[in-house]
DNA sequence: TGTGTTATCAACCCT
DNA sequence: TGATAACACA
């Protein structure tokens, strides 16, 4: 026992013994090898109290860098020491990333086999295998589909189509949210039809027949054996209300609870929770009100602000101190977030250095914008010698990658772009998947449509719709009507030529799920794309994008191989299609990151929440874009977007970025935009300008990089279609140019309003309000404001420096 | 029935 | 602008 000579630490129980003996011998024999204990100094004394309270209900309000993550793993690794098995330990967390390297954490500390046993991952992903499980008590297959947003869309669809319902009226993407939202509110459609309210809201918002379209998509996806994200949470609900002694089974189970970002749960979640943790009542959840960013997908904020009123005894631990950022940095945040009402008392601060200002940058274009942060990221990385994978760009809305994509590009700047249109959803990619999907349940019905014709079999529109009306009159799938075409093939009107296309399609899924019983998901995947001619078809194709095509099947197939080979590691798991098929169902956009690339980092805010980088740039900090034209209504809505801001900046370590411009392509349109209110909304103290707001540059009228963009856009046109000439900026982009020269400069400091010709009784244009009268002027510089009472909006206090006005002679 | 072109429509954040 | 549905035509 040579391992236990080393250990020098007074108290250490047995359990910890034996767990760094596998630990030991597993990863490193020759080792400085470390207990629990150890790494229990490693925390401070806030991130150690929660660690040490082994029973009971817990908060742990974490502000942002203070660590929670580290009190996540070493709390279950603490357990684990004090004798709790990992089999009765639940962690639930925001990403399948997050589970991953938490679990990896742990593993470091209390050896791999017992990490093993944990169950860690999302609400999704935890309780899509326990329904697996339960299934047929719901009258599901346990081999399930789980339909993403686009089948969910493409039922709701054909739904309102069957129904012959306006499609204008019955938007299909607002009928889905809308269902989601009840479901996340664990509305059924039984509930919504014994609700009047819920009708009468349908019926105002002009959707009287919501309900009907609630209950059919429903019928849908259950007779397709396929439940949708929400019905994870919602099916998990009805599985624990129902059977007691399911309730039971995994209460007993699950007898230590950890939720991770408890701020973003929904109701749904929070309800399986509740249900869960309320025998033991061992429930640590840990989360900060701050960076509570979801809202509009249900996530409920006051599941954190009200979790003392929950349980009995709730004990609130909260991590103050910061280790990510400057004091700078943390400052600036602060400052911004003070403005919100609705928040839990928190002070976060930091022990680093001051660190740089927050640079503020303006630019004409989104262009422009692009270019700046490219060479500001180059210069950056070649002073400080860091990698490109220390940068990161974040913004609010997908769209705006393109700018700084291309800017990037033309400085040969390494870059990575997370989320958009991701791998799994590509064409190509998800026709492999709808032929894997079909194999494992031929009931799937968008799997079906998506490929009984893809590759060209000559199985056309009618013969669908034969079957789909078939399928409906015999309360049966599509795949089995077709299964049953000698029998019933009189009344259906398909000829025999096309009775043998269908069973000619019917049999090679059999075929394939022969295969299935023997072979690994690499295997069958492999054998179905090249059975289905899907890769001849795209040989066939021969252009560019055909080619790219089949390279990225190659990469789904290559990621499938590694799959089968992780899967092989861990001994409860064989690397099948089933267990696949799963993973890409849940799959995220960050959960493909290797790490291990040194580019840039491209994403949404949204999807930054718990990354950090040492630099990062927030860019398109206008009015309308950030805060979000639509979240501008309510006061709820503009604090989500303020913590949004929050969550962005706090992203950085060293030093942040926000940059804005003066007009913007949007919708295909040039577009001018305002300096979002954030930015002065920031103490200036801690901002620098790097365009200083006193330095008017001049610029042209017709800025050349207008011109340069609207070229690029006409390049960018795959084939140029034949005579049409080159376009410059329209007549209308140059009228709306011309008269926006703003009489008061966007950003003029010492703005005085004499200077501008504006006083009491001018009547003045504005961009977005129109016509109005100037009633009065009130405040000095800066602070100059006019009270202005415009014909179509009414009367508007602004800021004189930042509105836009023209002087109407 | 398949293909190429035109018209229309929507436009954030995501498991 | 870009994606996709609808449409015209071979």
């Amino acid at each position: 026992m040579f391992i236990i000579s080393e250990i020098s630490t007074g108290e250490i129980s047995t359990k910890s013994l034996f767990f760094g003996f596998i630990f030991g011998i597993g990863f490193n024999v020759h080792f400085s090898f470390k207990t629990v204990q150890d790494y229990l100094e490693q925390l401070n004394d806030a991130q150690r109290a929660p660690v040490l309270q082994k029973d009971g209900a817990m908060i742990v309000i974490a502000g942002a860098g203070s660590g929670k993550t580290r009190v996540l793993t070493y709390r279950i690794a603490y357990l684990m020491d004090q004798g709790v098995d990992a089999f009765n330990i639940l962690a639930l967390t925001f990403t399948n990333k997050a589970a991953r390297e938490m679990k990896k954490r742990i593993a470091q500390i209390v050896g791999n086999s017992e990490a093993k046993n944990l169950w860690m991952g999302t609400f999704h992903s935890v309780f899509a295998k326990i329904l697996r499980f339960e299934a047929d008590k719901l009258g599901y297959p346990n081999n399930f589909t789980i339909y993403d947003t686009q089948d969910s869309q493409s039922v709701i669809r054909a739904v309102i189509k069957e129904m012959n319902l306006d499609k204008d009226v019955y938007k299909y993407k607002q009928v889905y949210s809308r269902i989601s939202s009840y479901k996340n509110s664990l509305i059924t459609v039984k509930a919504y039809f014994g609700n009047p309210e819920l009708q009468e809201a349908d019926a105002m918002a002009k959707m009287p027949r919501l309900g009907d379209i609630y209950k059919s998509y429903c019928d849908k996806c259950f007779k397709a054996g396929a439940m949708d994200f929400d019905d994870l949470l919602l099916k998990t609900n009805e599985l624990l209300t129902r059977f007691p002694e399911v309730l039971a089974k995994y209460q007993n189970r699950f007898r230590y609870i950890l939720v991770d970002e408890y701020q973003d749960t929904n109701h749904s979640q929070y309800l399986i929770v509740r249900a869960l943790s309320d025998r033991f009542q061992n429930i640590c959840v840990v989360g900060d009100d701050a960076q509570s960013i979801y809202a509009f997908r249900g996530a409920n904020i006051n599941n954190i602000l009200n979790f003392q009123k929950d349980y009995d005894n709730v004990n609130v631990y909260r991590l103050e101190q910061n280790y990510r950022s400057t004091k700078n940095i943390v400052s600036a945040a602060n400052s911004i977030i003070e403005k919100n009402k609705t928040r839990l008392e928190k002070v976060v601060w930091t022990a680093n250095d001051e660190g740089a200002k927050i640079k503020v940058n303006r630019t004409m274009t989104d262009g422009d914008e692009g270019r700046f942060v490219a060479s500001n990221i180059f210069e950056t990385a070649m002073n400080n010698q860091s990698g490109y994978g220390d940068f990161a760009v974040l913004y609010r809305t997908n769209a705006q990658s393109r700018a700084i994509e291309d800017a990037l590009r033309k400085k040969d700047i390494p870059y990575r772009i997370y989320g958009g249109l991701s791998f799994y959803q590509r064409k190509e990619i998800k026709d492999v998947i709808a032929y894997l999907r079909l194999i494992l349940n031929p009931k799937d019905e968008e799997a079906l449509k998506r490929v009984i014709n893809y590759p060209a079999r000559g199985i056309g529109q009618t013969t669908m719709e034969r079957l789909t009306v078939a399928a409906n009159h015999y309360g049966r799938s599509m795949f089995e009507v077709i299964k049953a075409l000698d029998k019933i093939g009189g009344n259906l009107k398909i000829n025999s030529g096309t009775k043998n296309k269908l069973q000619n399609f019917t049999t090679m899924i059999e075929s394939f799920q022969v295969l299935n019983q023997t072979y690994n998901a690499f295997e069958i995947a492999e054998h179905v794309t090249k059975k289905t001619g899907l890769v001849t078809e795209l040989k066939k194709d021969g252009t560019p994008e055909g080619i790219a095509r089949i390279e990225n099947i190659e990469e789904l197939l290559n990621g499938m191989r590694d799959f089968v080979e992780e899967q092989k590691e861990l001994a409860d798991t064989s690397g099948s299609l089933a267990e696949f098929l799963e993973d890409v169902a849940l799959a995220t956009d960050l959960d493909n990151d290797k790490g291990d690339e040194d580019r840039v980092a491209l994403m949404t805010v949204h999807l930054a929440k718990g990354l950090e980088f040492p630099y990062v740039y927030i860019v398109g900090m206008e009015e309308e874009l950030f805060p979000s034209g639509m979240s501008m209504n309510t006061r709820a809505e503009l604090e989500e977007e303020r913590r949004l801001f929050y969550v962005a900046l706090t992203r950085a370590e060293k030093q942040a970025y926000l940059t804005y411009t003066q007009s913007r392509y949007r919708w295909g349109k040039l577009i001018d935009a305002e300096p979002s209110r954030f930015i002065e909304e920031i103490d200036e103290s801690f901002l620098e300008y790097l365009t200083p707001v006193t330095e008017q540059r001049y610029k042209p009228l017709i800025d050349a990089d207008i011109f340069e963009d609207v070229d690029r856009s006409k390049l960018r046109l795959r084939k140029p279609t034949s005579g049409t000439p080159p376009k410059g900026p329209t007549e209308e982009q140059l009228r709306k140019l011309r008269r926006l020269k703003p009489v008061t400069s966007s950003t003029n400091k010492n703005f005085n309003a004499k200077d501008a010709n504006l006083s009491e009784g001018t009547w003045v244009e504005h961009v977005r309000f129109g016509k109005g009268k100037i009633m009065k002027i009130e405040g000095v510089g800066a602070d100059t404001k006019a009270e202005i009472n415009f014909e179509n909006g009414g009367l508007k206090k602004l800021l004189l420096r930042f509105a836009k006005l023209n002087v109407l002679e």
